[in-house]
DNA sequence: GAAATTTGACCCAC
DNA sequence: GTGGGTCAAATTTC
């Protein structure tokens, strides 16, 4: 944001701090609303839901432009960018690769990585982790050192079909086992469907937030539920929370579209098979979840 | 039978 | 040497 040149690093980020806080506030009130107690009207959640996504645009604009951010797009992806995908996949999968091996054919790379933190509220009992619009193959699962919960290795599904290397991995979190930490790593390169999907309403894809910052559709954003925080170098931590409305018809047309499977692990939750961990929603039962962003880089 | 998951082994960075 | 990430064979599921 041009006006914020000069020495004016300190108003920027009071600003910034403020819209946070506001946001913060709006999603409490929609946690509250969203909880066990008796439903709220529709007209009133969409108007909070409406609050929280002005917060976050507004956020999401001022980060954009923030010159004090020491990252180049320091805004993660939202969980609307499903529809927009296909556009954001502008990187190289190829030039990835070569610098994840570090040129010398190791296995480990440096690739850009990026965190997401997932909390499933559940009301009955279920509970997982979001769908992303993607489909995933689960290829690893190991004990961390230091944590309760194995992490869950996955890999894109169209790896060999389409060359696609993205992969991410979850693991609950030892402070709340309702939060998933999710860290992908690598944009898709494969041309997955993401259209009419319960993803595409609920949760974005897993891009890189420094190359899916130019795809922000502030249409879909609206119906975001997360908290974002910026890169670790970043002055600002913010959060929103956004309605997930997953509504049981979304969540089982997803199901059948893509074949949704799950299962569930006494230690890691709910395993997905296929599309990427979604929370299967089942009968009447309500999932909403309030990914958390952090740009691990 | 194909596709996905599980799990032990292997490789590599620290 | 240790721990994290990936591989690949075995197993399971559809």
């Amino acid at each position: 944001m041009e006006n914020f040149g000069g020495d004016h690093e300190g108003e920027f980020r009071k600003l910034i701090s403020e819209l946070a806080e506001g946001r913060d506030a709006a999603a409490k009130l929609q946690m509250i609303l969203n909880g066990p107690l008796p439903a709220h009207s529709d007209h009133e959640l969409l108007l909070l839901h409406n609050v929280i996504s002005s917060y976050n645009k507004a956020l999401a604009m001022l980060n954009y432009n923030n010159p004090y951010s020491e990252s180049t797009h320091p805004v993660p992806p939202g969980p609307a960018f499903g529809t927009e995908s296909s556009s954001a996949f502008t990187g190289s999968p190829h030039s990835e690769e070569d610098s994840d091996r570090g040129g010398d054919g190791s296995r480990k790379r440096k690739a850009p990585r990026w965190t997401q933190k997932v909390q499933a509220c559940h009301e009955s009992g279920f509970e997982g982790y979001p769908d992303d619009g993607y489909i995933w193959r689960k290829y690893g699962q190991k004990d961390i050192l230091g944590t309760r919960y194995p992490r869950g290795y996955f890999r894109c599904t169209h790896r060999h079909a389409q060359g696609c290397l993205a992969t991410k991995q979850v693991q609950r979190s030892d402070e709340d086992p309702n939060i998933f930490n999710i860290t992908y790593c690598r944009n898709h390169t494969c041309n997955q469907p993401q259209t009419g999907g319960a993803a595409s309403h609920h949760q974005l894809p897993p891009q890189n937030p420094a190359e899916s910052q130019l795809s922000i559709n502030p249409i879909t954003q609206v119906s975001q539920q997360e908290t974002i925080h910026h890169h670790e170098n970043h002055p600002l931590s913010y959060h929103y929370f956004d309605d997930f409305p997953s509504t049981t018809n979304a969540a089982t047309d997803h199901h059948h579209r893509y074949g949704f499977q799950q299962h569930y692990d006494p230690n890691f939750g709910w395993n997905a098979s296929s599309p990427s961990g979604f929370g299967l929603v089942e009968g009447n039962q309500r999932a909403l979840f309030a990914p958390i962003y952090r740009l691990t880089i």
